[in-house]
DNA sequence: GATGAATGAGCTTTCATTCAT
DNA sequence: GATGAATGAAAGCTCATTCAT
């Protein structure tokens, strides 16, 4: 009905503008539905953006968890985590960069909550899967957290350049130099 | 002399509720101003933010060039650069939240191409800093501007978390962690 | 059937908030109906406001004279119709409020018309009683209108009263001043 | 200054609306000022309001103090009164109107409170006038406020009536009436 | 008969900008 | 140079009304 189109199109708008900037007119044009309509569906812009971007963790969290559950070793698995959040940080930029940046001021405490909670359960999820390795003797023994907070950073401002200057950096480059990077790190080994 | 006070305000406030929430009555109350002055000094609210951004970055590549101008043995200096980035960051996160943030559309076209170009400058610092240890065999033949990138990014991010959720992650943690990270990566060595 | 329950919550919700703050939502709700049905029984707003009006007011004259078909002597008569009158009001007062304020501005002008008409059938009505009164000799020669008019204030102001400061004047109260300024007035007899 | 005319446009519309029904684009336009004029004298249309019927009240109480202010027999006073009131509200019944009805329900609370005060100042008012009368011997000894009350409400009901139906009741003779039916009462004296 | 999702005109309020002083 | 009263376009939101089912 009406309600997934207008989640639909406040994804496009919210992810475009940002919340503030993002105008319940432009909206409701982008969705083909009157302005009462999305008043009618979600009791105010608040409400409407936590909606837009719970529904659309719940997506992305299942996407990555489907394409993970093989069995490969674990730097194989590794390559494949970032290649993949690449790809849906790409693909999905809309709600990729809501969930990574949008914590403007103004916005109803109670909906801020809720997007602060679905940043964090992204983090977590990274988290989970860097412990999993650490567990299993592939990662070292650095703060899993501060480790997922720094990955998710990368990804974030990574795509986001490539996203601004399109044509500088290949998606290709992006997913090595984060892999690399992640991996052995910016230093030459052997160092006195 | 009203400017700087202005000046001074704007990155203020600006930086507290970012480009578009930030209003010129909190600007000009701020700096003991009557509103008319700001538009006597500056033509628009986008100019001011413009002045506002470009006059910041100044200050801040002029400290943190001041800071690295030693002689030390090149890890030590990178750990400096890193420990003085996120100090800065942490101290003046005003700017560096628009720097590495703020790119909102509705921001007159001209405005937004002088902050893409602030933004571009910074990065390019940072990667001029690693192409100095790329030349002299410190830094791993990486792609030098997307590593300036992942920096940043790792930089922001874990700052942000720091600044959103205080007394989780100790400022040192995230030197140390970001090091770390940066310096040798999160795999184990010697691994199949 | 569904048209009885729509009434009995129109005249609950029209006579809490008046004409204008009165939302036909709230009012479906109330009658445990569809929004739609609202418009199946009654053209608008304004036909349903008057409906309300309209049969609330055969309702409370027909109580009011079976009350008084009592051959009482007239003083007895009089005080008894004061006392009945408010505690029609202070039971009914949903309706009574209507009746004697709701003349608001932008109401359809035949509705208007209607209510205009509905209020001068109650005060023709108490004027009637007055005008038995004063035939048999117990009521000063006063103009029975104006008379009929300022009794109708009276209560209104006084109930109100009651009604919004629980507690400051019983209902007993009401009824003995009404009864006495009504009867003999304010002032002392013998005045020079 | 353009608040004066603000506050002389809002009393009319208020008067002749009520407070929902008012539109605050009404007021601009009959103040012959911009509707962001209204927002920067007045923070919201609550305010406005509250500040149309407090300093409304103020200039009624010092017209009616003044006149009253003779050295006439009480009975003489007590005649004034009623017909200056009268005269007030029927010249200045905008004002009038609000102090004696406007009490609708979604005014801010903060402001429907000031509102409820300064229809308690009125009544008091009209008590203290009362009372002295009632010291002094000329007044029977009734519950001043309860008296006070009916006294308005009266007022009200028969301005209202003369207003709605121009032509039916002259105004001396709703001053004749009233001061009738106040000093002695309806009935006629001498009854059994 | 009855429903309720959908509508859109119209409302209060905000705020960058102007300009007479 | 500096002010601040005044502006008006544009935003979020409400609600009587409609109509396909």
């Amino acid at each position: 009905m009406k309600r997934k189109k207008i989640l639909e199109a406040a994804a496009i708008v919210f992810s475009k503008k940002g919340f503030h900037q993002a105008r319940m007119d432009e909206i409701a044009a982008l969705a083909n539905v009157a302005k009462g309509t999305l008043y009618y569906n979600f009791s105010s812009k608040s409400m409407l953006f936590s909606a837009t971007v719970t529904e659309g963790l719940e997506t992305i969290v299942k996407q990555i968890t489907e394409k993970l559950n093989s069995n490969l070793p674990f730097i194989e698995h590794f390559r494949l985590l970032i290649e993949y959040m690449i790809s849906l940080y790409l693909k999905n930029n809309r709600l990729a960069k809501i969930l990574l940046n949008e914590l403007s001021s103004g916005i109803d405490s109670k909906v801020l909550a809720e997007i602060e909670s679905v940043q964090e359960r992204f983090i977590i999820f990274i988290a989970d899967l860097l412990h999993k390795g650490q567990k299993r003797g592939y990662i070292k023994p650095v703060d899993i957290r501060t480790a997922a907070i720094a990955v998710a950073g990368q990804i974030d401002s990574l795509c986001k350049y490539h996203l601004r200057n399109p044509g500088k950096i290949s998606k290709e480059q992006i997913v090595e130099s984060l892999f690399d990077i992640l991996s052995t790190g910016l230093l030459k080994p052997n160092l006195p």
